[in-house]
DNA sequence: CGCGATCTTGATTCGTCTCAATCGGGGTGG
DNA sequence: CCACCCCGATTGAGACGAATCAAGATCGCG
């Protein structure tokens, strides 16, 4: 079922593409060296569970490829998405041994995986994991109260404006696509997982997907590749500020 | 403007009401001490605005008494409350200098304070602070996700339950009212604060309240004393799985 | 080529917002 | 001491936006 094909996948942290940005940031080389003997990698196909909520939680570990989410669902079957989890981005949470919430692999994806309890004591000797581990959080403090404004108080175009500001945001950042012109990438989630993470219905995105390519503000080749001529206006129908920092 | 007074209040660590669960819980005896050094107290009056949004910000502390909210505001004057600050939660972000958010005390507040960067280096230099910070961020995340999932996909009904949930609870937890019987306590906010923190209008909070009352499920004393004859029934209305842990 | 999954579009319903009037309590000043 | 005022809260009527229910369209894939 866990499909584990853990075996063919190696590689030195020096290497690492997530290295300078993941809960390892701040090693020094022999830290390093000491988180090269417990860590391992694991691989998820699309689609694939990689921890229910609720369940015992005995790894942590990095996002290095791929996307995963994070989702509360209620009894009824209502979702909520709470967290896009990118590369560099850390799964679980020291000091904690069951899930609080369901992590879906959305696309294919690599995880640097620790087990839970040589992570812990690592990290309680290693102040410069558990330092950079309280920055990783602190951001994501802020990105997920950035979202409550979001689901708050945004109408569904703003709000559906406001995702592809953030995709095209991360996407221009893995690219150094800092150029003015016309920014283009893929949208990485199904209509479904949007409106999970939107907190609206897939038609309700559909639609306002439609509206936004009807008044110019995107186009778009097939269902995933996106265009957006004018960033600018993109953030105007995102209800944000011009310019919330990136081409500052 | 700022209504100093904060010369008539004095306190030893040792007997700080929040001694136990700020972000000095972990710190030995010397530890505290040296905190003792770089703290000062600060008061505010109820609706006195702490930090604005966007301001330099050269201090951080722990809420002693009292509540604050920490809100966003965007442009056209729409607000989402992304906080409610307690007695010993943390104020402020190590390593960042501009207020995020609109700090206000929505009640008479004591405010525990450091300067900024002596409190910086102590912290680099006190693993004790280091972790605890990291374990209250942590929580802090996980109430920001829980709370994404009331915006983003519960009805206004369940809400209202939700939030009156999380009232009684913390309340239930100050007062060891551990008993079965009736839940009372006060709303520490307003309807309009309310409807902030909830993503609704003020209009819908006073609605679904009334009809809460109507229904039997709270019974109200004025406009902000509340009466819960059964909780297990507030957390159904609220649609959370029954007794999310508080009486496991 | 046809099947299934994903997405789009339409018609209608339902919930919440908006605008507006009224109520009630606590404080102030006459 | 009481009338008044002000602010917060309540309640109502109507409008609007998103959900729901229901067909189809498009794409990828076997």
């Amino acid at each position: 079922m866990l499909n584990e094909r853990s075996l063919a996948i190696t590689q030195e942290c020096q290497d690492c593409p997530i290295r300078h940005r993941a809960v390892c940031a701040r090693c020094e080389s022999d830290e390093l060296e000491r988180l090269e003997e417990i860590k391992y990698y694991r691989k998820f196909e699309a689609g694939q569970t990689v921890i229910w909520s609720g369940d015992r939680m005995d790894f942590v570990g990095s996002v290095v490829s791929g996307i995963a989410t994070l989702t509360q669902t209620m009894e009824d079957g209502r979702t909520q998405m709470v967290g896009l989890l990118l590369p560099s981005d850390f799964v679980g949470r020291p000091g904690r041994n069951t899930a609080a919430y369901d992590v879906v692999a959305t696309t294919d994806m690599v995880m640097c995986c620790f087990r839970k309890t040589p992570f812990e004591e690592m990290m309680s000797r290693t102040p410069h994991i558990a330092q950079r581990l309280l920055e990783m959080t602190l951001d994501e403090l802020d990105a997920a109260r950035e979202w409550m404004l979001v689901l708050g108080r945004k109408t569904a175009r703003e709000k559906i404006a406001s995702l592809l500001t953030i995709i095209a945001r991360r996407d221009a950042s893995l690219k150094l696509n800092t150029i003015d012109g016309p920014l283009v990438f893929d949208l990485p989630l199904t209509r479904e997982a949007m409106a999970d993470y939107l907190g609206l219905t897939l038609e309700t995105v559909s639609r306002q997907i439609s509206a936004l390519r009807k008044d110019g503000v995107i186009s778009l080749e097939g269902k995933r590749h996106v265009t957006v001529p004018d960033f600018n206006r993109l953030l105007d129908e995102a209800g944000d500020d011009a310019d919330g920092g990136m081409f500052a």
